[in-house]
DNA sequence: ATGTGATTTGTACTATCGTACAAAAGATCA
DNA sequence: TGATCTTTTGTACGATAGTACAAATCACAT
């Protein structure tokens, strides 16, 4: 069961520390925190178990060191994206432009390696999802700044909407984004193998479409006298 | 740490079956399902281990039960109230109610117990981006029909649009609807206070304003002559 | 080439996991 | 009450978990 690492692999560049990080992240990404073990890890990476103990000493510093890596870099092209999303002029397309500079990073890069930035976004998806408690101090700190500017960014551009509101549907983007990344199969699934579920730029386009048409929809709280319910609420 | 049944939990109605799956689907429901041993089930539950193996045999079985208990009640729900919706006539607002009959149930009920509802749909969010088994495999032939028939109806009230970008949105859909019951205190801290993430009616009126209009959007495929790209979109 | 610090390996320890199973306790009805 | 079936308890077993640590190996400056 255990793949003993070729030539090919240890030998070029022996970066085990590095191959231990992506085997970790795509594990993690797919399968959550806790189904993949040390062992699983290292195997995966054609590593020691051992060798993951002394590079990232404990498992959750291990989990911690992929978030320190991709962290920055995605939250500064994001930053980057903004502040060009922000001189466009035009009140729709800058909406526009803000919501692909929240998505687009999220699905591309942030490291080197192919599909970094979509795996990682799933790893923040899984880890969101089964409540760690590592990601979530990481999450707190790291992506509120960012989630705020984004929020700002778009109250701006949708003056007329509660901030309140802004925050639901961000939210919502958020969502709909982890979701995108976690069963991609669905999609296609559910289109009958007309949708490709796994394609990043389909998927981006479908959520910046909808998501805009989300942001611009009436606000709830003030505007709108109270739209009549047309379905009974609840019972419990 | 071990809490002792007292009388009043096992004396009065000493059903340990429904008092181990209550308590596995809070547990699962928030920590996930590998995070969760058979121990803590029944220790939360006032039971012994032995008793959960009795009762469901594996761990899986447990899951499996917890699926069963739910399934039919919540798609019985929403099959009515997506016949109810598609009775509407403004088309506008057979919109509405078809999404509101798929989120409400999601949210409200299901089961007799307070907040099961919701407990539940959170539960599949936290093992559908675990990827686990069980639970995929109940999914995949318990609820696409009734996905299928909620695309359908959302199609037949927007004809224009393609059915393939209906099956995107309403996958945003659900992502949103798992994300809002995942990590409601995040609506809640980005709002700074203003708004309460766990507040289901909230929730449940924020998600369907905000998708009826992703819905609504023009299409991007066929509709839109190509709309030019604001933002670059990847470099890997 | 050799010594030195960094890395990798192999292995072992303890804790906890899911599960099995026999014995005890409780319920039901003749 | 006693027999029978259901449920609960207590305990044990093998597997695997995370982590520690000494020995082996490697990289490289001198």
């Amino acid at each position: 069961m255990v793949r003993k690492p070729t030539s090919k692999e240890t030998a070029r560049k022996p970066n085990m520390r590095e191959a231990i990080l992506a085997a970790a992240e795509e594990l993690f990404a797919t399968n959550g925190f806790n189904a993949v073990s040390v062992r699983d890890i290292a195997q995966a990476a054609g590593a020691n178990p051992g060798s993951v103990t002394y590079h990232f000493k404990t498992k959750d510093g291990l989990l911690l060191e992929i978030y320190r890596r991709h962290c920055g870099p995605m939250n500064l092209r994001r930053s980057e994206l903004l502040a060009a999303a922000k001189r466009v002029r035009d009140l729709q397309d800058r909406l526009e432009a803000i919501v692909r500079a929240y998505v687009v990073p999220a699905f591309t890069s942030g490291s080197d390696l192919a599909g970094g930035g979509a795996r990682f976004t799933r790893l923040r998806a899984v880890m969101s999802a089964e409540g760690n408690e590592v990601a979530r101090r990481i999450i707190a700190q790291t992506f509120d700044d960012t989630s705020h500017a984004f929020i700002d960014a778009i109250h701006e551009s949708l003056p007329h909407i509660p901030r309140t509101e802004i925050v639901w549907r961000s939210h919502f983007l958020l969502g709909a984004l982890y979701y995108s990344l976690v069963t991609p199969e669905r999609v296609s699934r559910l289109s009958r193998g007309e949708a490709d579920g796994s394609d990043a730029a389909s998927a981006i386009e479908q959520l910046v479409q909808a998501t805009v048409a989300a942001f611009q929809a009436p606000a709830l709280d003030q505007t709108a006298p109270a739209r009549r319910r047309t379905v009974a609420s609840s019972k419990t």
